[in-house]
DNA sequence: AACGTAATTGGAAACGTTTCCATTTCTATT
DNA sequence: AATAGAAATGGAAACGTTTCCAATTACGTT
């Protein structure tokens, strides 16, 4: 076995012409009985496959959706993409996927790839879905597309975490244990509309609460500096007694780097995270974070592209509160009275999981 | 905007033949100074890009590269593919993928998916690969292919852990600690030939230093059950110090199973894991663990096949013992004369983290 | 000015499908 | 037995490219 059979070696084989070995395969049109064993037969023998690629010429269209996420290195893109995936395959599509590594420029050349290959759809996440040229592009073509993790601009179709109000969800649970002063932690601010999102939210919250303006620690790509900067900032703002990390690794890092620095998680530092990563709740202290459903929102974005190609009802994203949930943890301490005391009393015992 | 332009509508606005847009765009051949002209402004005029589907038609090959693999739930694929993707973006491939969500049924529909689609090339984890009737395909046809965490059989490549080898290791790290008798914990044992393995290798390493036999617990794809299974199976074996668990999701889940148990970690149980995810080091405490490289090796996966492609030279997969690392950690005590103490003396200071 | 050579250009075939349309072959009715 | 209608069949065009090949044009020599 080696080169491929084509329609027209079947034809020969079966002694038909190609319309008809189409039409047998497709079941589309009339043959005779003897036709289809004849070319089937001739299948068989050939080990016959249709090539896809001359498919997609004649039909101007493929059976497969194009992706564009910052990274697989990033649990919540993966765990959003292994949803889509188990919805493309049970509709017979395949995933496209390209990856962006967090690099805006190359946003708008991997859309320009995907259309050249012909995409049936595509679901991206964009560093900016406001400015983004790509998506324009996208929707001049009247592709079927959806955004995921972006908040959606007019026009567009969007499965995501409402940031901002998750965001405020955690400042009110800094509130309700008494802090007042926090910082908010972020890895690449200024790349993601979603970081910034979190720390407008945040802002927000803490502000209608009364509670003093968060202040912001911004690292750079590796995790490397953190506790160097987590001692700085921490020196610098003495008054803050809780950290939002924009994601539960971030978190976990600094939790590490609180106990380097002989901090004691959540006596001298609570901590709250941002995902909802299943490791969260294993570790001690259990972190408290924001629990989000990537395979959900990856699924949605899935099937509403797949909704737009077949012409069906587009599914409805989750309203804006129904995309997280505030998990307790122990990495959250109550400042109440018993704040001077030996930190033996925190808000949620450790042992305490309130998904179970 | 809408339709997509193509070559003839270039060639007309241009008032050229197709043969010179071609030719132009690709650089090959002769074209006057002024014809160039004329296509590059039709060229922009329609924001004209080649449909990738006409040209694979009469190349009979895309730049793709077919993926397969279990899931991209599980972080170690994530990852692979992420090293396979910063590749293949490098070299102007994109990545075609297919999750087989652990059903080895679907290993082969998604062979044959892929070669329909005519990939260049194909990346592959399959669930057993010395009887894979996928890979015997992609064999016959010669496509430029390589395994990805399986063992290779003759006249195939492979990026893989070894394993056994590996599953020794740990062996040795419990021997070192005077450890006897030991558990191995697996998810879906049968359905995945590393597993397989791992525990092979593990049996074998605790053999050859006189250990008893590893005790098998398998549990079945969630880890709800994990507590009460654990429960049974160290009342069955109370005499088991250790267990080996086939990956560090499993690790963190067996700790907080013996958390809720009552079991003190290390000093009741130690539990060493594999995969050497992040947060195994951040957590307290920290996980032992066999530390890979899942990026190095999808990048290398990639690398293998993009060389059988454009006929360069094959890059050497790293030998057996350089694809893992044990990395100490707070989860293994020393079973030395202190055992009968209260547990204050671990053989690892939590904090030790070896990678630093 | 005439010629030979090289550079430039466009027509057409080919890649593997689907589908329209015309032709041929049935089947049933008169 | 003739005929109408339905069923079955195959040829050919079209999808968007690349590339071979032949034809045209330009250029440098004599």
């Amino acid at each position: 076995m080696h080169q491929s059979a084509t329609i027209k070696d079947v034809a020969l084989r079966a002694g038909c012409g190609v319309a008809s070995v189409s039409r047998v395969l497709n079941n589309t049109g009339s043959a005779s009985s003897e036709m289809r064993q004849r070319v089937a037969a001739a299948v068989k023998e050939l080990d016959f496959q249709f090539s896809e690629v001359g498919r997609s010429l004649q039909s101007s269209t493929t059976r497969t959706i194009g992706f564009v996420v910052p990274s697989l290195a990033n649990p919540v893109y993966a765990d959003a993409l292994q949803g889509a995936q188990e919805i493309l395959t049970f509709s017979g599509y395949q995933m496209l996927l390209i990856c962006t590594n967090y690099n805006p420029e190359s946003e708008l050349s991997a859309i320009r790839t995907l259309i050249s290959k012909q995409v049936a759809g595509i679901v991206l996440t964009v560093s900016d879905a406001e400015k983004s040229e790509g998506l324009s592009i996208i929707r001049d073509r009247r592709l079927p597309h959806c955004l995921l993790y972006n908040s959606a601009p007019i026009d567009h179709e969007s499965w995501s975490v409402d940031d901002k109000a998750a965001a405020e969800r955690v400042a009110q649970a800094f509130s309700e244990n008494l802090h007042d002063q926090t910082g908010f932690l972020a890895l690449n601010f200024y790349k993601s509309d979603r970081a910034r999102q979190r720390y407008e939210g945040f802002c927000e919250g803490c502000k209608v609460r009364g509670m003093k303006k968060p202040k912001l620690l911004e690292i750079s790509e590796d995790f490397e500096d953190l506790t160097y900067k987590l001692e700085h900032f921490l020196s610098e703002h003495p008054s803050i007694t809780g950290i939002f990390a924009s994601n539960d690794f971030l978190a976990l890092a600094t939790i590490r780097s609180a106990r380097k620095l002989a901090l004691r998680v959540p006596h001298d530092l609570s901590i709250i995270g941002f995902d909802g990563i299943d490791v969260g709740s294993m570790v001690e202290p259990s972190l408290a974070t924001i629990v989000t459903d990537p395979k959900m929102l990856g699924a949605g974005a899935g099937k509403t592209v797949l909704s737009f190609i077949n012409k069906t009802e587009v599914p409805k994203p989750p309203s804006a509160h129904q995309t997280f949930n505030f998990r307790a943890g122990g990495s959250i301490a109550h400042l109440g009275a018993e704040s001077s005391d030996d930190g033996k009393v925190t808000a949620f015992p450790s042992s305490f999981d309130p998904t179970k």
